[in-house]
DNA sequence: AATTCGTCAACCAAC
DNA sequence: TTGACGAATT
């Protein structure tokens, strides 16, 4: 049942305000979660009808917490009517519905990054740009930020007013990339990340029957995270609400780690500017963390400016100092921190209790080899996940070019694997026939086995044998035959078990890969039997591409420490957290070269570690690390120069040890001796 | 034409 | 430590 009295009066007051805009700023910790969930119970007691709200989360898997938390307060049924989700989840169902208006098949499938490298790549390559002196990476990034502010292929990328964020040529560069990158998007009937967007913008400002559909259907908008929405997003929350204002934005400006990725910390802070006669509340009461904590948090985030000041405050003590570590090189950082982990679920806490935290995913490796050593259960959040490892990948690139036989990239990436005489060359030959007479690559794949091409014929028969098996497991699943069925009898008829193991060295290695496969298949059954009839092939793949968290195999669901980035800690908290590699160039991390680095971001990004930690918190360094197989001296984090001296302690075990001592010598030695046979 | 081998550079965060 | 690419090999 609902009750406001347990609230405090500022999260009462964001609760019950729930005509007009009203902007919440929810310090670290302030109970942010709970007071969503209760202004969605309160308004569908005030009989709000569920089906008129919707809200935005920033994953799924906040989703459907979010969902969850509410039934338990009205009734699942009720919670069920809900549109809880993220903007890109919300964005593909409207183009779901809506993709005939844009031309769109009903087959269109979303490019994963995978993808998208892939087609800046050839279109690098179409206009001739050297793609050693130009990052294609870069040049997408480019690319993304420009459509996520809502700006066309053909236009101008060049951002008014602001610096550039690699140099001009990468802009000159990526306006020309931009259009081909475009054209080749909607040729293989793909759309992107920002198209998920973009495209229901685009419909709802041509079409005002469609707005009025959409908005007698919503009323209510909710969107958490907010500091880190972009323009488009920002426009496609107008373009709903507008005129109504039913809105409630809830985030964090200090909490705004985003940015490089289009975010708009403006969004929060003009949020009147956008939406008139909005209301401001602000959550300073921390009820997560204690007071050392929480006094580490404040020192290291005051020292940014433009923000909208708050100072968290606590009535739960000051609780144990925060630990400041000092380790002589990054494994023994590792084993200080499983060391510790160890202790403390010898001392009764639960290892699922503790989370470890690093800006890069390359830092994990050590972290991992650390856990593995000493037995303790572990999940690595994000990183190279499960369903990019390349035996997975490949598994879904037949199913994906399945669906979607428009689909190139699946296409190339197996038309050879297995191995079945279907070069680079012939691929080459057909590839330019079909850009000339303007075919589809499958099609004039078919076209060749005709034997229509004098210089494809030589591998026509294999060509033939290809669109054959491609068309047979299509048709099969066009007539509705359950997907998990078609690629169980796919990887009997290629073999691809064998043929992984042809191309693994080691027995182990080979069936360790072989369990991937397994394990996609177990995946997608689970879809299935979660989804039941109304469960797509295409909709497993978009799922996945969308927010792969939260389907990836683990085991029993249990009691695991969690190795994840600052960037996936957002939101959580833990009641032990290890901060690790507190280093200049690292934390804050140093920006590639040519991309300035934005200090107050990484602030930010140390601000929400800190202020992960309920109980216990450690922030560790090395004195040396290993990089590309050298170690590197590296100096402390100018962050641990702001921490507060009654906050925390200090603790140097940086002295060389018999190890380390042993490792650098054995590493010279081996210097020695190769430069000697050299 | 396909496969394998060896060299060289990269490596920040993710819907 | 991985991966992408070009040269050498079958």
């Amino acid at each position: 049942m609902l009750d406001l009295g347990a609230l405090n009066p500022p999260q009462r007051e964001a609760v019950v305000t729930t005509e007009g805009p009203l902007l919440v700023l929810a310090g670290a910790g302030s109970g942010k979660t709970r007071v969503i969930v209760h202004r969605i119970a309160h308004m569908v007691q005030q009989s709000v009808p569920a089906s008129a709200i919707l809200a935005m989360t920033f994953t799924k898997k906040a989703a459907s917490e979010m969902r969850e938390r509410v039934g338990k307060l009205v009734s699942a049924r009720r919670a069920k009517e809900l549109t809880v989700g993220t903007f890109h989840a919300f964005g593909l169902q409207m183009l779901r519905a809506e993709h005939a208006r844009l031309g769109y098949p009903r087959q269109f499938t979303i490019a994963d990054a995978g993808d998208q490298a892939a087609l800046v790549k050839r279109a690098m390559r179409e206009v001739k740009i050297d793609d050693r002196s130009f990052d294609h990476r870069r040049v997408l990034g480019l690319i993304s930020l420009a459509k996520g502010e809502g700006i066309g292929p053909g236009e101008p990328i060049r951002r008014e007013g602001r610096p550039t964020l690699h140099g001009e040529e990468y802009e000159l560069v990526a306006e020309e990339v931009y259009p081909r990158y475009e054209r080749a998007l909607r040729a293989m009937a793909m759309v992107d990340f920002d198209d998920l967007i973009g495209l229901p913008v685009r419909l709802l400002r041509e079409s005002e029957a469609l707005r009025r559909r959409y908005q007698e259907r919503l009323r209510y908008f909710l969107v958490d995270e907010y500091q880190d929405t972009n323009r488009a997003q920002l426009e496609l929350l107008k373009l709903l609400s507008l005129p109504r204002a039913n809105v409630c934005a809830v985030g964090d400006d200090d909490q705004a780690i985003y940015g490089w990725r289009g975010a708009e910390v403006e969004n929060i802070l003009r949020f009147h500017r956008h939406f008139p006669g909005a209301r401001e509340v602000r959550l300073e009461q921390n009820y997560r963390s204690f007071g050392c904590i929480l006094d580490c948090a404040n020192a290291v985030i005051a020292k940014n400016e433009d923000r909208k000041a708050k100072a968290l405050f606590s009535d739960r003590g000051p609780g144990e100092k925060v630990r400041v570590v000092a380790c002589p090189d990054d494994e023994a950082e590792a084993r200080f921190v499983v060391a510790e982990l160890r202790a403390s679920i010898a001392s009764g806490r639960r290892a699922g209790d503790h989370a470890i935290l690093y800006r890069t995913n390359l830092q994990s490796r050590v972290l991992e080899e650390a856990m593995r050593a000493e037995g303790v259960p572990y999940d690595v959040v994000g990183g190279t996940e499960f369903f990019d490892r390349r035996e997975v990948k490949d598994l879904l690139a037949y199913l994906r070019l399945f669906v979607n036989g428009g689909d190139e990239v699946s296409l190339l990436r197996i038309v050879n694997f297995p191995s079945r005489g279907i070069g680079d060359a012939t691929m080459e030959k057909i590839r330019h026939r079909a850009t000339v007479e303007a075919l589809p690559l499958l099609a004039a794949m078919r076209k060749a086995a005709a034997g229509a091409w004098e210089e494809v014929r030589p591998a026509a028969q294999r060509v033939g044998a290809f669109v054959e098996l491609v068309d047979r497991y299509a048709a099969r699943l066009a007539a509705g035959e359950a997907a998990s069925r078609i690629a169980h009898d796919l990887i009997d008829e290629i073999d691809l078990r064998g043929a992984i193991s042809a191309q693994m060295t080691s027995a182990e290695a080979a069936a360790r890969r072989i369990a991937l496969v397994d394990e996609t298949l177990i995946s997608l059954e689970r879809f299935e039997v979660r989804e039941g009839k109304k469960g797509s092939l295409g909709q497993y793949l978009a799922q996945l591409t969308l927010d792969r968290r939260d389907d990836e195999p683990e085991g029993p669901a249990g009691d695991r420490a969690v190795l994840m980035t600052l960037h996936a800690a957002k939101g959580l908290e833990f009641p032990v957290v290890f901060l690790v590699g507190l280093e200049e160039d690292l934390l804050p991390h140093k920006g590639i070269q040519g991309a300035p680095q934005d200090l107050a971001e990484e602030r930010r990004l140390a601000y929400v570690g800190i202020t992960r930690a309920r109980e216990r918190l450690y922030l560790t360094r090395s004195a040396t690390r290993l990089s590309r197989g050298r170690p590197l001296p590296r100096t402390p984090s100018r962050f641990l120069a702001d921490l507060p001296e009654h906050a925390f302690e200090a603790t140097d075990i940086s002295q060389p040890t018999e190890e380390s001592e042993r490792r650098s010598e054995t590493f010279f030695e081996e210097l020695l001796a190769k430069l000697e046979a050299g």
